[in-house]
RNA sequence: GGGGUUGUAGGGUAGCUUGGUCGAUCCUUCGGCGUUCGGGACGCCGAGACCUGAGUUCAAAUCUCAGCAACCCCA
């Protein structure tokens, strides 16, 4: 097993396939197949997403192709998505009257729909979402879950209302909804408001999660965006209010993918494997029988017993468990579903039947001697032990998720208000910010400050090799920081003019 | 966007510089049989590969070009 330390991306691609989560070897480029334990993880990571968008949208289906004029009506919009659209061109032989784009996003599916669809302030407010497949031709290097041309899990919501102030409301529910939802994965993430010139092509603004790989990379991983009423005008959507007038509608979308997944997988792993957080295990716990034995064969059948018995019980109350009856040797095993993230193991051999208990073991802990700790646990307790210790490995890893995160936020400051002058002139900050963001360091993402000017975010961008993440929102997201003392006002470290704190780091 | 490296069984590799010894190495995997079994068991038997296409040549895994694919670095 490569190590995750110092070759995160050999340890990526080496953990995909032996935690048997992707198959890479579909000759297309940057298009991959999930394998059915991935699978298994995937559908528990949306079926959760699902049951938070349902209690206030409705699932829809719109279709794959997008008509020509429909996706180049929006300006802004195409401009940023024209060079990475597939199209279709030819139905069998016959070129097509009508070249068929293959949704890079759904906007301009759906939208046209919307405008059928939406006729009263009765109507409104109207919240859908889908998770379907999308497709960008993407040029630079593709990685499995995380730079696709064909993403398979885009889960899109897209919302109409009535007023502005309606639509802002949403993205404040969207945010929470989001926060929820990288809580249960144990994902941690800042939350920023994405400089004016990286928004979502056609949007007022967007709002972004952020998650930190272990590379010290920051990932995207999900995305909400005020519309306003640009799309509405473009594609003419409009309401009748109670007064009797007609107005354009607001709107929100905001989207999260497969890279979900891929947070999960990154950030919890180790050296040995998986690490996958209760709330999503496909196998929450593993029973390894211990049948063979010095102790004798005869025992072999009451071994077998317990562990059914254990697992009708542990499914009873609602935990996902598996009993491995394989032929292999117990270590092999052991071995295996270590890989796999199982979250929690139960060993029952014959020596624990004399002593009326099993053995549980936790995939999160390891003592210094890199050995596993077992602990004794009664029959009689395997339920209320397993939720128990279930519930703590899932806090325990999100914590420890959490530590990495604060403890690679670095909060730059300018040395003193004196001497900030002379410390521009000879570039000392630029010196010092370098060094906060370059790997090793131990610093992953940088609190500066810095003005709105797009000019002054690429000049910085270009300096340091890094992205400008944006303004940190929603502050309570995060938590405690470190990394040093916040001052909340300064000065733009490129042009010196007055400046909020945003948030820089290498990006994916 | 620019540059580089690589492609040999399901996975990982040797062979390529200097074309012929390749009827292609080793590990793993897979199938069969037997002995085993509290942290990756062992023995015996068997299965499985030169990315695709064109070219050079008496002869190509090996050299050349193109395509496809993967990885790395820089912007």
């Amino acid at each position: 097993m490569v190590q995750k330390e110092n070759n995160f991306s050999g340890w990526y691609s080496e953990i995909l396939k032996r935690a048997e989560i992707l198959d890479v070897r579909y000759p297309v480029k940057g298009v991959y197949v999930w394998y059915p334990y991935g699978y298994k993880l995937r559908n528990l990571v949306y079926g959760f997403l699902r049951s938070l968008l349902d209690k206030e949208h409705e699932e829809v289906q719109f279709p794959l192709f997008i008509p020509k004029e429909e996706l180049m009506r929006e300006k802004e919009h195409i401009k940023g998505f024209e060079d990475e659209v597939f199209w279709v061109t030819k139905g069998g032989s016959t070129e097509m009257e009508i070249p068929l784009a293959l949704r890079p996003t759904s906007e301009t599916a759906i939208y046209p729909v919307f405008k059928v669809w939406i006729r009263s302030h009765r109507d409104l407010p109207l919240r859908i979402y889908q998770i379907v497949n999308t497709f960008r031709y993407e040029t630079k290097h593709t990685r499995p879950l995380i730079r696709l041309r064909e993403i398979t899990s885009f889960k899109e919501a897209h919302t109409v209302h009535a007023t502005r102030a309606d639509a802002e409301e949403q993205v404040k529910k969207a945010v929470a909804l989001y926060k929820s939802f990288f809580d249960r994965l144990a994902v941690p993430y800042v939350i920023t408001k994405r400089p004016a010139w990286d928004k979502f092509p056609g949007a007022d603004y967007s709002i972004a999660f952020d998650a930190l790989m272990p590379d010290r990379r920051t990932m995207q991983i999900g995305t909400i965006h005020l519309l306003g009423e640009s799309f509405a005008k473009t594609f003419d959507i409009k309401y009748e209010d109670k007064d009797g007038s007609l107005k354009f509608v607001n709107q929100t979308c905001y989207g999260i993918s497969e890279r979900c997944v891929a947070a999960v997988i990154a950030i919890h792993g180790d050296d040995h494997g998986l690490v996958l957080p209760p709330a999503v295990a496909p196998i929450q716990v593993v029973i390894v029988p211990i049948v063979f034995s010095s102790k004798g064969k005869d025992k072999g059948k009451s071994v077998e017993e317990a562990c059914v018995t254990v697992y009708e019980e542990l499914k009873r109350a609602g935990i996902r468990s598996f009993i491995d009856n394989s032929a292999e040797r117990p270590g092999a095993k052991y071995y295996r579903w270590e890989m796999k993230g199982v979250p929690l193991r139960i060993e029952i051999g014959p020596r624990d039947l004399e002593n009326n208990s099993c053995e549980f073991v936790r995939r999160d802990e390891r003592d210094q001697k890199q050995e596993k700790k077992r602990i004794q646990i009664p029959f009689s307790d395997v339920v209320s032990e397993a939720t128990r210790r279930l519930g703590a490995i899932q806090d325990s890893i999100h914590e420890a998720a959490k530590d990495a995160l604060y403890s690679h936020i670095y909060i730059y400051n300018h040395k003193s208000e004196e001497n900030m002058e002379m410390e521009m002139e000879m570039g000392m900050e630029m010196e010092e910010l370098k060094r906060k963001v370059e790997d090793g360091t131990g610093f992953g993402i940088v609190s500066v400050f810095l003005c709105n000017s797009e000019r002054c975010g690429q000049e910085l961008e270009d300096q340091l090799g890094v992205s400008v993440l944006g303004e940190q929102v929603y502050e309570n997201a995060t938590g405690a920081e470190t990394g040093g003392k916040k001052k909340n006002k300064g000065r733009c470290v490129v042009c010196r003019k007055e400046a909020k704190r945003a948030y820089i780091a290498r990006t994916y």
